[in-house]
DNA sequence: ATGAAGCGAGGT
DNA sequence: CCTCGCTTCATC
């Protein structure tokens, strides 16, 4: 006997909790996911414990009937748990959470068949220029006429006369067919003794099936991937599914070849440009058990960490120290951190693998809350890089060059060998900053307050923020004098260029994500520096991790004082973690590396510890200092942003709540203040900081005080705990 | 969210 | 007396 009258969390945050009457016959456990009327239209929301979801009491006679229950699995208790505890943790709507646990509307309805397109190697009646572009850039796709016309760029309109025209052909595809089995026993690896240990306890943790935190502490080379890929086995043998998260998607094609080289078949992947029908179909395989043809392996961004999993036995966080966990927009959580407590909700281990985990993740295995399990050494026997700091105090590299003698010298050695050379420098684009030498006039964005970065590759003067994009004007725009633009400080496209006229037979490529845009990118990429076929990579933090050449033996930093910059809390702790990262790319084969840092600061203790490989110590010290800020993890932060289109509003706004600041003692409220990007994307920000001792109940307070502030319609206020970027 | 209802200012 | 724009209210 189910119950007659049900209590509904709707996807829409606006609107609090629901009930309705279920109709006679229909049965709505918990976790169902419902279509119900409101008013004139009708809303998506999932069955709720009416416990769990406070509200005032609405008679008998108000409630209307549910529409339907969808024909997908009910949302887990598990899962359920989940979302309140994100939405409660990360003071965000609990139907925002839930939005990312249903993730594919497409997945909830809608015939399991659907009609793509591709090309049938016709040709049209009559050619005209968007048809030429369209068949120019749709060969080998085959998706919707709505996802044709995003990837060619030309209307649905001329992509429905190329249907006509029977230039584009019909296929009906069947949305949910089963994705090939991964296997366990596919081509286990040889590993060293000390990864069988390690792996051992892994797998022992996988059979066990309870909750079980891990923070994997491998160097780089140290074939941390193989030895958690045991316990992804040990899950695919019971039956159970696994969950791998990976920071970017640029680092998934190099995963997936190691992945089906072990299980002889691919993992089902989960990015945010999945499209339409890849989604249904990866929702549905997830929310379905492995035994009865569901996902197997999920290997995907931080979103896929919230997909109905109908099995889940083991969760794999790689290179967990990545700040790309933390979103930073709509529900401001940490992936991370949401992992480990999936993990607890599911009652199944969770690894957190890094060469270099944040101090938060060490501080909990020091003290005991996750399990630390080391591989302090280079798998094969290949030894850690030697690292040198170049100081450019001393070393200048002349004007308008960034590439001091010692580089110059190790560059032209390599090339000599025949060796790989890696440049790592954290800027896309040609130069930060275009001004004209005549008036002084410097580019800006209109949408944000940030330089215009010039882009030579693809002749644009770019806002890393926005996406706002100009061509560079012949004159200026102020003055009108022609010619007198110029390019200020560095970026990777101009280092590659440096590089040329250092190394003018070189074969250099350039790594950023403006070049590598696509997985198939990535592997072009892949091949050719495997091949030999690129002499120097310049880079920015996309050839940090993940990648393994072993013709590699040259890293060198070109600006390692850049992420000191900023007033970023975690400044220090970046610089360490990316030097130390790419770095890690050198002599990973039977070559030894060396490693060249330039720096203007040798002495700062995160650059002192990056030379002399004393990681201990760079750790030790840098959490004195979080002690001493009452930061992470000792003490929390939380910042409120408030945001309008209007800059007078927001600071209104801010000030208002500026004003009504609880006074406590172990809370403390600094601001408003404009937010380092004043401007972002059309909207004036202020910015309000908290800092917070440990057992503050933090969330409270914030919830008390924002629920008490009423505010004009334009104004926004975003709430980001623990956060990572203080902007 | 989103549409309906309520309400004052200004126009015909 | 009506229309426009804006605020308030309800949606189970």
């Amino acid at each position: 006997m189910s119950a007659t009258r049900v209590r509904l969390l709707v996807m829409n945050a606006a609107l609090g909790p629901l009930d309705y009457r279920v109709p006679e016959g229909v049965e709505a456990p918990y976790g169902s996911v419902v279509v119900a009327p409101l008013g004139p239209r009708q809303v998506t929301g999932i069955v709720w414990e009416e416990e769990h979801l406070p509200t005032l009491p609405v008679p008998e006679s108000k409630l209307r009937p549910l529409f339907s229950v969808l024909d997908v699995p009910p949302i887990r208790a598990e899962l359920r748990r989940l979302i309140e505890w994100t939405a409660d943790y990360y003071v965000a709507p609990m139907s925002a959470v839930a939005r990312m646990v249903i993730a594919s509307g497409g997945a909830l309805r809608g015939p399991a068949t659907m009609t793509e397109y591709r090309l049938s190697g016709g040709m049209p009646e009559r050619m005209t220029a968007q048809r030429e572009r369209a068949i120019e850039a749709l060969d080998g796709e085959q998706a919707t006429i709505r996802e044709l016309a995003g990837l060619s760029g030309v209307s649905e309109g001329v992509l429905r006369g190329l249907v006509n025209q029977g230039v584009l052909e019909p296929v009906e595809v069947d949305v949910d067919r089963p994705y090939p089995p991964a296997r366990a026993d596919f081509d286990a690896p040889d590993l060293s003794p000390e990864q069988a240990e390690v792996a051992e306890r892994l797998v022992a943790a996988v059979g066990e099936a309870t909750f079980a935190p891990f923070l994997l502490d491998g160097v780089t080379g140290s074939g941390k991937t193989e030895t958690y890929f045991e316990a992804v086995a040990a899950a695919i043998a019971a039956g159970r599914q696994v969950l791998v998260l990976l920071p970017e998607i640029a680092l998934t094609q190099a995963f997936l070849s190691r992945f089906e080289a072990r299980f002889g078949a691919a993992p089902v992947t989960w990015h945010s440009s999945l499209k339409s029908t890849e989604r249904r179909r990866a929702w549905r395989a997830i929310a379905s058990r492995p035994e009865n043809g569901g996902a197997q392996v999920v290997v995907g961004a931080r979103s896929a960490l919230f997909l109905p999993y109908a099995a889940l036995g083991l969760i794999v966080v790689d290179e967990a120290h990545e700040i790309s966990f933390k979103q930073e927009d709509g529900v401001r959580y940490n992936a991370r951190d949401v992992a480990v407590m999936r993990g607890y909700f599911e009652g199944i281990p969770v690894i957190l693998a890094s060469a270099t985990p944040a101090l938060e993740s060490l501080h909990m295995a020091d003290t005991g809350t996750y399990k630390k399990l080391v591989l302090p050494s280079r798998f094969g026997g290949a030894q850690l890089p030697e690292v040198h700091l170049v100081d450019l105090t001393e070393e200048q590299p002349g004007r308008g060059a960034w590439i001091a003698a010692p580089l110059r010298a190790a560059l032209q050695d390599r090339l000599a060998k025949g060796e790989q050379s890696l440049l790592f420098l954290n800027r896309r684009g040609y130069a930060p900053l275009t001004l004209c030498r005549n008036c002084g006039f410097r580019f800006q964005c209109p949408n944000c307050s940030a330089w215009l970065v010039e882009h030579r590759l693809s002749r644009r003067l770019a806002c890393h923020h926005c996406g706002h994009e100009t061509k560079p004007p012949e004159t200026c725009p102020e003055c009108g004098e022609p010619d007198c633009l110029v390019a200020c400080g560095p970026g990777v496209e101009r280092i590659a260029d440096e590089v040329a006229e250092i190394l003018p037979d070189a074969r250099v490529a350039v790594v950023t994500s403006d070049t590598i845009h696509s997985p198939a990118k990535a592997a072009e990429f892949v091949a050719m520096t495997e091949a030999g076929a690129i002499d120097v990579i310049v880079g920015t933090q996309l050839v940090t991790k993940g990648f393994h050449f072993p013709e590699l033996t040259l890293v060198g930093v070109i600006d390692a004082d850049l992420g000191l910059e900023g007033g970023d809390l975690r400044a220090a702790e970046r610089t360490y973690q990316q030097v130390a990262q790419v770095a890690g790319r050198a002599g990973r084969g039977a070559k030894p590396g060396e490693v060249l840092i330039q720096t203007r600061h040798p002495d700062a203790p995160v650059i002192a510890a990056l030379a002399s490989g004393d990681r201990d110590a760079f750790y030790e010290a840098e959490t004195d200092n979080r002690r001493h800020a009452g930061a992470p993890p000792f003490g929390r932060w939380a910042a409120i942003i408030v945001s309008s289109e209007d800059e007078a509003e927001a600071r209104e706004a801010a000030n208002r709540i500026g004003a009504t600041r609880p006074f406590l003692d172990d809370v403390h409220v600094l601001g408003p203040a404009p937010a380092p990007l004043a401007l972002l994307r059309g909207r004036y920000r202020y910015r309000l900081l908290l800092n917070a001792r440990r057992s503050a109940e933090l969330q409270k307070v914030i919830r008390q005080w924002l629920g008490g502030v009423d505010l004009p319609p334009g104004v926004r206020v975003g709430v980001d705990i623990d956060p990572y970027s203080f902007v």
